[in-house]
DNA sequence: GTGACCACCTGGCCGC
DNA sequence: TGCGGCCAGGTGGTCA
């Protein structure tokens, strides 16, 4: 599923293939993906719009037009292909871009869970989508005092908190899987408990991860691709995600799987303590 | 403010 | 082989 890394990956791809061209006409197949504003005005606005540039912010991707700004979630599945016009419209691509050079920009997303949004472009700052993310991994101000500020009343286990988007964007479940197991933090420590250094830990290795993770082009999981015929090679490098069963790569001890707060948690019991 | 729970969705997998 | 049930999980909404 799409995690940081992965919204990276398809922001690159999408730059290099997209930046320049003209937004000819839109095709909704299925409009709930459209979050705001409605569909008919979706369309309506989108039309003629160049695609100058695409950001990230968290997991969220940000398409800057002439007067507006398309913001687009992946959400679990979701993900980008180009195609020539006219070619057939798979089963699960929803939403199709057709550019004035015939070729078209499909959104597909198996579980259409994903979601867009069009912002005028003074409206950025205040919208709702964008307005509660915590810091970006990589930003100065991700210290142990402001993980502490944020962590002082919590007493839900650190996996769900690092999960959280208002404190830290871009961490999904395996990256939190994997940022604990290399902290050597176990998944269930109450997050209000954590020291000094097990909070450094975190931010060092949230880091180190997510970087690996993006040269690697993102984690390949199920049927997550990049799109465009990209996929990520970072599932090899995994520590303890999915290894259930298997040894730990540090003691040899047998990885084990959990649910915390509903979601899949993979640690070692040794390493974890 | 915090935390638990649910809905949104579909494909893959498993047991019967 | 076919069917039903469970699981995967990011986010937003509701409720206690």
């Amino acid at each position: 599923m799409p995690e940081l890394p992965e919204v990276e990956t398809v922001r690159q791809l999408l730059k290099r293939e997209v930046v320049g061209k003209k937004i000819k006409s839109v095709n909704l197949f299925y409009p709930k993906i459209i979050d705001y504003p409605n569909t008919e005005i979706f369309k309506e606005q989108i039309i003629n719009e160049m695609i100058n540039d695409i950001k990230r912010r968290g997991k969220w991707l940000i398409f800057e037009l002439d007067h507006y700004y398309l913001l687009s979630h992946l959400r679990m599945e979701g993900k980008y292909n180009l195609k020539k016009q006219g070619d057939l419209v798979g089963k699960h691509e929803h939403v199709s871009f057709l550019f004035e050079d015939n070729l078209e920009l499909r959104y597909q997303d198996t579980r259409k869970f994903g979601r867009m949004s069009l912002i005028l472009k003074d409206d950025l700052t205040t919208a709702k989508q964008l307005l509660s993310l915590g810091l970006e991994p990589w930003d100065k101000d991700l210290t142990v005092d402001y993980l502490k500020s944020k962590y002082q009343h919590k007493r839900l286990p650190i996996k769900s908190v690092l999960l959280d988007q208002r404190i830290v964007v871009g961490i999904g479940n395996i990256y939190a899987n994997e940022i604990l197991f290399m902290s050597k933090i176990n998944p269930l420590k109450k997050t209000n408990e954590l020291t000094d250094q097990e909070l450094k830990m975190i931010i060092k290795n949230t880091m180190i991860v997510l970087d690996k993770a993006i040269l690697a082009g993102g984690t390949t999981v199920r049927t997550f691709t990049a799109g465009i015929g990209i996929h990520g090679r970072y599932q090899d490098e995994l520590l303890v995600h999915g290894k259930e069963g298997q040894p730990c790569l540090v003691c040899g001890s047998k990885v084990l799987k959990m649910k915390v707060g509903g979601r899949g948690t993979y640690y070692c019991p040794v390493c974890q303590k």
